[in-house]
RNA sequence: GCGCCCGUAGCUCAGCUGGAUAGAGCGUCUGCCUCCGGAGCAGAAGGUCGCGCGUUCGAAUCGCGCCGGGCGUACCA
């Protein structure tokens, strides 16, 4: 970790300072005493009277073989000098109190001087709170979304798509550079069906002439053959003298290879690979519409991609590395035809890489995106978004490409995810049964009821708001927020109707706290308290914002959602000069604010809060986890919360205060925008 | 059967590289709008952290064994 990033963590700069206390104070480092780093490390006492941060000093007891409640106290005693010079080099605030309780060195920060310390870093567009953490030198791929060309994505999707953007954007906050990447599944005998029932009950239809979104339109046509092949299955059944509701697995899997509509699928299928002219361009066009619609879904959640792949494109390269595996003696072809790679001794079974009749199965293509992954961006780590599910598929894919000797095979992961199960026992979400939660159609629903409430509650009523913009702004909220608080690896229970709750730990409050603030303020700017070059400001970085959805094709819809890009940057919402001053305020400029009179209990509590946003960056971007971001954004919402209540900002007892509580304010709401940048989440200036 | 993941308050979840009295939100109950935006604040009630054993000065956190749930274990993707 370099000295940047530490400086910029108050917690790993006070750490610091106390190592080196130690090191004075036993006349050996942690490193002499055989200890790690993190032996001495702060963390957050469990009540705010205690201090703001705390070192627990039980691993030094047994190097240094003393009482760790002795250690602590005479750690104590020892620290002022220290603690003084560090503050005077600048590294920390001042300390006003340093005391052992029990085994714990508990640190408490001179209130104003905490405060001064972490606006300063803010206001100032330091690292994290506006630019991002210095270069790591680290490149980092992150394949997310993933969708199939014969449907539109449902609530999985989502949580994939969230997931992904969201990473991309904290990975890059820490310092890295991030190629977001989107690998499509446009080949296979799911996609000949969804063309079939094209064929069959759709000729001469369109997504325009039916007034479908292209990914619907598409989806539709694909239920309508599962539909379909469950009939002609009955039919068999009956044929066959079975009760059709009482077929078990392997004779259900007979009758459907059976069932008239598979072999014609199938048929399709060797068309297609056979590179039959009428099938491929009907397989292009229905592509092209279900790309159409992949581009609005992209586009409204904020999903951009650097470059996309196509399962249809990487399959062959697949084949041939299989090939090569084969030539080497890793992979081994049986007498009819099929190759396998032997997993025996990894406890794992044998694996097929091609089938008798010489077609690709899904490992196939995978290992040749893999290899043109790193082909083309040579990074250091290549992340794979993906359901749980697919556990077992990694593992062996990442086994087969050590196999393989790829030199980069060990920097591939997967992310995985737990799936989205929706209440009432209402069971997996899978659009094959038709018994879908579509993204669109949730998407459409919570700006419908964020719409509902704005009007009921009377919000958004100032000019120049779009409040079909801003409801949808506010039920994407609602809805990133409530999916990347819970960590990937658990199944989530979606109650809509949770999710749609806009009150409490929410994305809306967090969203309307960011609102709030920026009402004070122009409200300041309005009323003279305050001048527009008071204000300091520091444009949000989007990183992503011009690289598109890199969809092969434009949506030609117009959402409400299009007239301001999804991303970071902040929804104009009241439209006026001193709105826009406002909307990049990161806090007042250093002349104009004196923080050392934020001395009140609520005011320390929300610096520290400030202070905390390093921490949760890093800890996310470590873990490749969006939710500690989240759960910070929260803790930081309810720390303003009740500052707003016990400290009135426009109406405090001087002018000097007032100053410095909306230098306070203005640096909140920069963190929150910033915060809800990184989760994906648009911070409306007005709602 | 075997493998991986999950099990914390009525519900949904934090906390898990071991550390102080296990935290939020929702829901329930009590208060608070002539006052900067009440999508808010203050407070109450609610927990043998699935069960057991172990390691440790110390376990929700680590190990082992059970129990419950999910996913996987296809020449599907």
């Amino acid at each position: 970790m370099s000295d940047a990033t530490k400086r910029q963590d108050l917690a790993l700069a006070t750490a610091d300072v106390v190592r080196d206390l130690l090191a004075t104070y036993a006349g050996s480092s942690l490193e002499e005493l055989g200890l790690p780093e993190g032996a001495l490390a702060a963390v957050r006492p469990p009540r705010p009277e205690m201090g703001d941060l705390a070192f627990p000093c039980f691993p030094l007891a047994k190097a240094l073989r003393k009482n760790p409640a002795q250690i602590a106290s005479e750690l104590a005693q020892a620290a002022p000098p220290h603690l003084a010079a560090a503050a005077a080099a600048g590294s920390i605030p001042p300390v006003a109190g340093c005391v052992a309780a029990g085994p714990y060195l508990n640190l408490t920060f001179e209130p104003g001087s905490l405060a001064g310390f972490v606006l300063g870093q803010i206001s100032s567009g330091q690292a994290p709170y506006g630019a991002a953490l210095p270069p790591t030198g680290r490149s980092t791929m992150v394949e997310y979304s993933a969708p199939n060309t014969n449907k539109p994505m449902h609530v999985g999707h989502v949580r994939n798509n969230l997931l992904g953007l969201s990473l991309c954007r904290i990975l890059e906050a820490a310092g890295e550079e991030v190629i977001p990447v989107n690998l499509v599944n446009d080949r296979g005998v799911h996609i000949t069906k969804s063309m079939l029932a094209y064929q069959k009950w759709g000729a001469g239809k369109t997504p325009e002439s039916e007034g479908q979104k292209g990914d619907h339109f598409v989806g539709k046509l694909y239920v309508r053959f599962g539909m379909e092949l469950a009939r002609e299955k009955a039919a068999l059944a009956e044929e066959a003298g079975l009760d059709p509701q009482k077929l078990d697995k392997e004779k259900d899997r007979e009758l459907e290879d059976r069932a008239p509509l598979t072999l014609g699928a199938r048929a399709l299928l060797r068309k297609w690979e056979q590179g039959d002219p009428e099938v491929r361009a009907l397989w292009e066009r229905m592509n092209r519409w279900v790309y159409s619609g992949f581009d609005e879904t992209y586009h409204r959640l904020g999903c951009t991609f650097r470059k996309w792949y196509f399962e249809s494109n990487t399959y062959q390269l697949g084949k041939k590395i299989i090939d090569e595996g084969v030539t080497r003696g890793l992979f081994h072809r049986h007498p009819d035809g099929s190759i396998w790679a032997h997993l025996e001794d990894e406890g794992l079974k044998d694996k097929i890489l091609i089938r008798s009749d010489g077609t690709s199965v899904y490992i196939t293509q995978d290992l040749g995106t893999a290899v043109l992954k790193f082909e083309d961006f040579d990074m250091d780590r290549s992340v794979y978004v993906v359901a749980s599910e697919q556990n077992l598929h990694f593992r062996i894919l990442f086994r087969l490409l050590r196999q393989l000797e790829m030199p980069w095979a060990a920097g591939c992961v997967h992310l995985s995810y737990g799936m989205v199960n929706l209440p009432h026992g209402q069971g997996k979400l899978k659009s094959r049964e038709g018994r879908t939660a579509d993204a669109d159609a949730l998407l459409n629903e919570l700006a419908t009821i964020a719409h509902r409430k704005a009007v009921e509650g009377g919000y958004a009523t100032e000019a120049g708001i779009d409040l079909d913009a801003l409801a949808d702004i506010i039920g994407q909220g609602a809805l990133k927020m409530y999916l990347l608080q819970v960590g990937a690896e658990k199944d989530i229970q979606f109650d809509p109707d949770a999710t749609l709750d806009f009150e409490g730990d929410t994305g809306p409050a967090v969203q309307y706290s960011h609102a709030r603030i920026c009402s004070i303020a122009r409200k300041a700017l309005a009323k003279g308290m305050l001048a527009a070059g008071d204000l300091a400001s520091w444009a949000l970085p989007d990183p992503f914002a011009d690289l598109g959805t890199g969809s092969p094709v434009r949506a030609p819809a117009e959402g409400p959602w299009r007239k301001a890009p999804s991303g970071g940057a902040a929804q104009p919402a009241a439209g006026d000069a001193a709105a826009a001053a406002v909307r990049s305020a990161v806090g007042l400029r250093p002349d104009r604010a004196d923080p050392a009179l934020l001395v009140r209990e609520e005011e320390r509590r929300v610096s520290l809060e400030l202070a905390s946003f390093p921490a949760a960056l890093r800890q996310a971007a470590a873990q490749l986890s969006p939710s500690p971001v989240a759960a910070h954004l929260l803790e930081l919402t309810k720390a303003y919360a009740r500052f707003y209540h016990a400290c009135p900002v426009l109406r405090a007892e001087s002018q000097e205060l007032m100053r410095a509580r909306l230098h306070l304010s203005l640096a909140v709401a920069a963190t929150l925008r910033r915060g809800l940048s990184l989760l994906g989440i648009q911070a409306p200036d007005a709602m």
